[in-house]
DNA sequence: TATGAATGAGCCTTCATTCAT
DNA sequence: GATGAATGAAGGCTCATTCAT
């Protein structure tokens, strides 16, 4: 139940709920949200596709910003767990290559939640993603610097890579990767660029490719 | 004035307004658009903006949407034009190389057209890019395919690269980049990856050595 | 409570609030279409007559068109409680003496309806006496004709009658004169003709001959 | 060019512009205001139709409500051509005959000018049309009352007949019977009434037997 | 005179939020 | 705590009318 504290985002009453209350409230949020877009998003229809009525949703949370913001924190707390499992769990281009595959699962998986991310990076939602940016992105970062850093020790990868771009690099392609298996838009444009019939797993292993081809040590310790 | 026509998403009265006017409306739509997103955009406060009535507005597009979509086509447009200034120009490395600074030019200067892109590729405006592409000549996929198709050619990168994926990942790179020098959260995001005095050429540079690590043929001929 | 569904044309809870509320609506719309017509009827002012918030008006009705039509409706019901009352209660001509007397009374009392019913059957509101018909029960038509054979039965009208005419007759009868006791221009028109000082129980009178002459058996059976 | 004057609804310069485009003007509106309605008709719809521009519609008439009020005058008019057309030529039974006649005729021809006049007689347009038929009704009612003086001069009808009363419902029969042939609502209605194939034949003679009826002399002057 | 772009008040409808029950 | 009816500000769009050219 960690997940559901965090940020705050929620009045106390919504945690003394039933699981099942609560996870269709996050379920019909999530939906409309990352469907509609946050301002076009109806919060009655949200609370009546939960089952709830609308004056419950307010005894929950305090306002629709907070809402949206509950349930992006929770997304984001999904991801997390994905990359805790990651952690130090094998070599460097294994983790990656998982990293890339959990990504996708994710994407498909959790579709909703991965074009709310979309949507939370949008310019007018700047505001609310400050509030959560601050306290999350922060984990991801580090999970790619860590990630890195122990690479380069391990010599697994270049010594003189810069580790800052780096890690911007790995997010991107995995930013890149779960909004192309997630939104409309970039499946669309990923199919074009790729075609219908690429697979995932080829998708996954030019990713990989990519990444040894520019973080291998140059000189393969024949 | 090419670049008013396209999709005609506008009435004919407003290609015979004056520049000044015309150049007063988008600017005004453009930054209305992308500080508040496609929903909460207020027809009524861009028109007060450009200095012109509702009334006028509406005689210039039919909708809130068409106003959109023109707005949008002009983004589109005015890159397009950067792009063409790259066609056939130089070696491979030398014009990806210009494409990121191009890119990051572009991001700059037109800020609110760059966060129109990130609104327009949303879950919910998935129906206006229908309307956009349908209409769009030449696609940056055709122009990615083709600079990689001709580097191949001409040997300048690996001869077994799959130009698919390889174009897509260009085109990932440069929207990132895009984004990242135009769109708040995006921006954040970057300094805190690669630090706040990580100056643009060093960006580029960085980019450009990925993109060559990734692609430049197998040095070792030997 | 009967009148009130129908045609469905109103939402549920519409049904719960309490009748004098439910009154006042009804009053205060009647009387906004009556006098505006159905276009310049404007919805907040039929919600601030009421007494009620625009906002309520939309939790009780969909739409203007909806509210019209729910009008309308109860318009219809209305008069139909009074054919009722005439059916099979006395001989022919009483019958439609009674009618006539009825009728006037029913446009004096309820004149916005019965200007409503003017203005339904203009051109433009075609389209909205369509979903009105399609939903009402029993017909006037059916009221008339029914009256006319039984009384074509009974020998108290001549037998050579073409029942289908004088129904329309009949109804042409009531309309015009329901429209010269309730709408301006017909009641103006009605006094030019017989002058200020023709009595209702004259107007009666005349009627109730016409149809005499008209439909009486010949008398003459020698 | 009579009719152009009258109630001097317009502004002079239209006396001065060429038949054909008054003709076009006339067209336009009449037909727009028949189907809409004078409130959700488009005067500027009206110019473009009528192949002018809405400034020289502005020159024309003064505003909507007299260029409306224009057109139903003229409308007018045309009726009361008819009826110059029946003065003192026949009996009264046959006058009667070729009044119904005519009227039909008119309906069909006319169509859209017999729409207007029951938009006219709705209450909102009470207001305008009171400036009108101070001008015109007259003419019916004296028609009728004239034409029943006469017949009951010459003992064509019943010499206890109450004139007042006889002309209204000569005229309520001949609005009827327009309506019947012009107003979709009150068409369906007629042939509900008496059936698709009844034709106009039938219904005037059922008219005018109606009237002979009504009004013959008791006694036959054996 | 003719043109048609410009004006802006006005209208239907939505929806976040409140609050009496 | 839960309910859901009520609120009313706000927004997209129309159209009669004006006026500079």
């Amino acid at each position: 139940m960690k997940s559901i504290n965090g940020g705050n985002f929620h009045k106390e009453v919504f945690e003394r709920i039933s699981d099942d209350k609560r996870e269709k409230i996050f379920e019909s949020a999530m939906h409309e949200f990352a469907k509609e877009g946050y301002v076009a998003a109806n919060i009655n229809t949200i609370a009546s596709k939960a089952g709830i009525s609308i004056g419950a949703m307010y005894t929950y949370f305090p306002s629709k910003e907070n809402l949206f913001l509950a349930i992006a924190e929770r997304g984001v707390a999904i991801y997390q767990e994905i990359l805790a499992d990651l952690v130090g769990r094998a070599g460097f281009f294994e983790t990656v290559e998982r990293l890339f595959h959990l990504t996708i699962e994710y994407a498909k998986e959790h579709t909703d939640l991965s074009r709310l991310y979309l949507e939370l990076s949008t310019e007018q939602l700047g505001n609310l993603s400050v509030r959560l940016s601050e306290k999350m992105e922060i984990d991801f970062r580090e999970f790619y610097t860590e990630l890195l850093a122990a690479a380069k020790e391990k010599g697994e990868i270049r010594s003189d890579v810069d580790i800052g771009f780096a890690a911007k690099m790995l997010d991107d392609l995995v930013i890149s990767l779960q909004f192309s298996y997630s939104v409309s838009y970039y499946n669309e444009r990923m199919q074009q660029y790729v075609g219908e019939d690429h697979s995932e797993a080829q998708m996954v292993q030019n990713l990989v490719d990519l990444v040894h081809r520019y973080l291998a040590p140059e000189t393969m310790p024949a």
